[in-house]
DNA sequence: CGCCAATTTGGTAGCGCTACCATTCCTTCT
DNA sequence: AGAAGGAATGGTAGCGCTACCAAATTGGCG
């Protein structure tokens, strides 16, 4: 007499017990969960009503095994703390909630090597999709996004050459518009001031640098920069090192709003008048922007909206219906506000 | 003739390739991966050869479902986007990413409801741990943690009845510390303002009540709360409410720091004088606050070490060894800043 | 009326892995 | 010497589900 193995699951039903009750095949029930319309009106009552006595959740791993894909969305960013991308990540989930898609969070600390580790790591999970931040991915990530063989959308920024779909902005343009602002605002010595200098931030200072080039002001001396992550006391210190270095400073566009928001206390530390002595500009415009005194100018980013895209076209892609518009650019805003008013 | 499916999983090396290659039975290729020191160290060389040379990663799948035990732990959080609970999940992340464990991430939306529906849907995973934050789970989400069959880990909090481990602190000290410093400094009309109010927030406003009446000096017009969720602007707006209630109010003490910092540039606004005319206290310590001008009191909390402590606590039982220490109170260190110091 | 196609249902055989024995080959002890 | 125990390895039989095909049923049409 063949035992069968005791159940390991606890005892939770699966899916030849609903088949069991309701009287059908236990192909008929997955069917009937997968794709009702393919069962007949009346099956499906019974399948449900069956379903709902015992409580029956279908086993993501076995689904998985069997169907060879996984109902997973591999998500990479390279900050869970970073609220631009929390704001990304929380779009994705919205998006997914009522589906029956997963997360599969993955951290890259801004590092292309940890990048790399965690696709090949989803990779053998088979994920639904894929999406990862920015557009630098190294040629191993790359590829290893290209051998997927599931919709990838790559996701903040926007650049001619997608692996597959992209959701973002430019922050070459969201760089130069800001500058430009300080620019017509009056502003002449306006320094840029930036932390970690991903490649995000390396291009709004491209962005910068082009604006200020066009207008005759650009100096080398006017860019501070550090590899250290961004925060609000490191805005604050930088500022007072691109303040010691250039006295005349004027003006400053800051790689994000943490570090502008340093650089506003500082000002207010050192009586330094805003707008009237200085002008700062943010980046993200994150809420407080606006409550800030003097409030702050800031590029509105449409963070939240990017991840909800970037769900929306891979779920189309996975349904078949890959959108043709592969490279959806959502722009930003510039908010001009109290701290640039001179 | 059998035809053996076609390769579904795209080709990729099974457990059996890598034990054809290392001429050894499947069984011991799985076990030099799980137990090395089951095997002789010869096979487990020429195993880890054939593994190198094939790319072998196991299919956590496959793996789950002969198992019964998804290497997964679940984590619950009431928001993504909030900075407290990005920074517990943050080093969650950072203990498990090299471990085998992957995280899987559900947003309450601070509603009991949804933490049911998740807790339902996670317990179908048969996750190796669960990490939830709080310790108000409604009585079905208790029930659902005490049949999940693995390590439960309340997180945030500490409290008397753990459903099974426990990572946090006090809120009700922190909010009576917060609150009996204000008095100490001098303060008198000490209000609260206190927006999301989720029970973590009202326990800070229980510590707050409590060190009031010890003074005598609490009045209920003093509490100013909403359910909204939290954010600068709130605490500006909220700020002026409670002023417009009782404008002789000379302190107060904030639920978290967003509103602490919004009631900062709401005193600049209005040129009202910090410390000297009004106290502020925050609560949490983001970076920004000691950088603030002036800069802010706050209650400094160890998120990002309760996230890690959990993940230890969780591992330890995980391996047979269930901490004696069942609950653990981090505690939390009031940072004294000028907004007090008057 | 019979035939073909479409629709609905079911059976079988795995997906890639591990639990649970069974087997083999040594030691160690009586 | 033989029994007993231990260590290392392997075989078998699933885990719970779905891909693939087959079968049964229905409907349309010449």
């Amino acid at each position: 007499m063949i035992k069968p193995r005791s159940r390991r699951g606890g005892g939770r039903p699966t899916i030849s017990d609903v088949a069991r009750k309701a009287g059908v095949g236990a192909i008929t029930v997955s069917r009937a969960l997968r794709e009702p319309e393919r069962v007949s009106e009346e099956l499906r009552r019974q399948i449900q009503a069956a379903v709902d006595e015992l409580g029956y959740m279908p086993d993501p791993n076995a689904r998985a095994l069997a169907s060879a894909r996984a109902e997973v969305f591999g998500v990479l960013v390279p900050s869970l703390t970073n609220n631009v991308f929390a704001e990304v990540v929380r779009g994705i989930y919205d998006s997914l909630s009522d589906s029956p898609f997963r997360i599969q969070l993955g951290n890259t600390h801004y590092s292309g090597l940890e990048e790399e580790r965690l696709l090949q790591v989803f990779g053998s999970q088979r994920p639904a999709a894929l999406i990862v931040a920015g557009i630098d991915q190294t040629p191993v990530s790359r590829k290893l996004l290209e051998s997927a063989g599931c919709p990838v959308v790559q996701v903040m920024e926007t650049g001619p050459d997608p692996v597959d779909m992209m959701v973002g902005f430019s922050h070459l343009d969201g760089g130069r518009t800001a500058t430009e602002h300080l620019i017509e605002a009056g502003y002449r010595r306006i320094g840029f001031i930036g932390a970690r200098m991903d490649p995000r931030s390396q291009r709004r200072l491209a962005g910068y640098r082009a604006a200020m080039e066009a207008a005759g002001l650009f100096d080398p001396r006017l860019v501070t920069t550090t590899p250290v992550p961004s925060s609000v006391s490191l805005g604050r210190e930088m500022f007072r090192d691109a303040l010691a270095k250039v006295p005349t400073l004027d003006g400053v566009f800051c790689n994000n709003d943490d570090i502008a928001l340093g650089v506003l206390f500082e000002c207010h530390r050192a009586s330094i008048a805003v707008p009237k002595t200085i002008g700062i500009v943010g980046f993200n415009d994150l809420d407080m922007m606006q409550v800030a005194f003097p409030s702050i100018t800031s590029i509105r980013t449409h963070r939240y909206e990017i991840g909800r895209r970037a769900v929306a076209m891979a779920l189309a892609a996975i349904a078949g219906n890959r959108p043709e518009q592969r490279i959806v650019d959502l722009g930003f805003e510039l908010k001009r506000r109290e701290s640039t008013a001179r």
